[in-house]
DNA sequence: GGCAAACATTTGGCATACTAACTTTTGGTT
DNA sequence: AACCAAAAGTTAGTATGCCAAATGTTTGCC
C-alpha cells in the first residue's frame, strides 16, 4: 500500500471494525449499538448529564447526539427530564433497563478491544494510541479551513 | 485513557479526521467527497470498472457504491455504462471533468497524508499501518458472529 | 431594564455505511 | 432443455455523522 493512502487505510480499517463490532453485539443479542453504548457507560458513571455534555464526551455533535438519544429513549434505556436550573438543557438519565443493555454490551466491546491487541506487543500499541491522539490537535474543527487563501 | 477505550480512540479520531478532511476539500472549491475521491482515482488508473470492481477496492458494500456512483453521475464526474458481455454488469467512466476533479481532491488529500506524519518517526508510522492491516483479517465480515453458541 | 450575544437543543439536508430483500441475468447440472 | 444457485445491481430501512438554520433561554453589558 502507497504512502499516500494512509488515510484510506485509516477509514477502511474502522469501517471493518465497526462492521465486525456491530454484528458481535446483534449476535450476542444485545440491542444497541456501540456508540449507543458509550452513552450508556458515561451515564451509569454519573446519572446527571445534559446532551451538551454528551456530545462533548463522545465526540460528537449536538446534532447527532439528538438521533442517538432519541433511538435510547424509544427503546427504553435513557429519559430526557427538563432541568430545574436551566429551561433550555435537558438531563438525561439511564433507566435499569439501560444499565443492563450496556452491561451486556460492554462485554462484547471488552473482548473485541482484546482482540485488537493480539499480535502485537505494548509498545506498539502505544505508538498506535498516540498516532491517533494526534489527530485530536491536528484535525481540530475548522483547522482544515483554507478560507484565507480564497 | 483507558485501555479498554482503543476502540473509541479509533472511532474519535477517524471522525476528527473525515471531518476535517471534508472541510479541507469544500475550502478548497472540491465538489466531492474524500470516498467519492477515491473512485475517480480508481477509474483513471483504469477506466474500464463495474459496480462490483470498484466496491471491492474501496471497501465497501455493493449498495454503498451505488449511492456514491449516483452522486458522481449527477454531478458529470462519472457515467454508466451498460456492459456488453455481461447484461448483468454496468462499466463506470470517469469524465474529463471527473479526472480534473479528481486532480484537484488529490492535491489536499497528499496534504493531509503528509499532516498525519508531522511529528512521528518513519518507523512508528510503519507500525501504525500494521495494526490497521491487521484489521483486514481479525474483523472480516461475519467472523464476529457467535451465533455458534446460541 | 433592555438588547445583543452566547448557549442548548432540535430540525432538515446531505453523505457514508450496513443488512435484507428483490430483479435480472448467467452458468452449471442433470 | 429445464432448473436452480450464484452473481450484479438496486431499493428500502436503519444508524451514524456533519453543517446550517431555527427556536427558545440565559447572560452580560450599557
Amino acid at each position: 500500500m502507497k504512502d499516500d493512502r494512509l488515510i484510506f487505510l485509516i477509514f477502511t480499517a474502522q469501517n471493518k471494525l465497526r462492521t465486525y463490532l456491530n454484528n458481535a453485539l446483534v449476535a450476542a443479542n444485545v440491542r444497541v449499538t456501540f456508540v449507543q453504548a458509550g452513552i450508556l457507560f458515561l451515564l451509569k458513571q454519573s446519572n446527571v448529564r445534559t446532551m451538551s455534555d454528551l456530545s462533548q464526551l463522545i465526540g460528537v455533535d449536538n446534532s447527532t447526539l439528538t438521533g442517538l438519544v432519541d433511538r435510547l429513549e424509544k427503546a427504553g434505556f435513557v429519559a430526557r427530564q427538563a432541568s430545574p436550573t436551566d429551561r433550555r438543557s435537558l438531563l438525561i438519565q439511564v433507566t435499569p433497563d439501560g444499565i443492563a443493555e450496556g452491561d451486556k454490551a460492554k462485554m462484547i466491546i471488552k473482548r473485541v478491544n482484546e482482540e485488537i491487541k493480539i499480535g502485537f506487543p505494548p509498545e506498539e500499541m502505544e505508538i498506535f494510541k498516540g498516532i491517533l491522539r494526534s489527530f485530536f490537535e491536528k484535525f481540530n474543527k475548522n483547522s482544515g479551513n483554507r478560507n484565507d487563501d480564497v
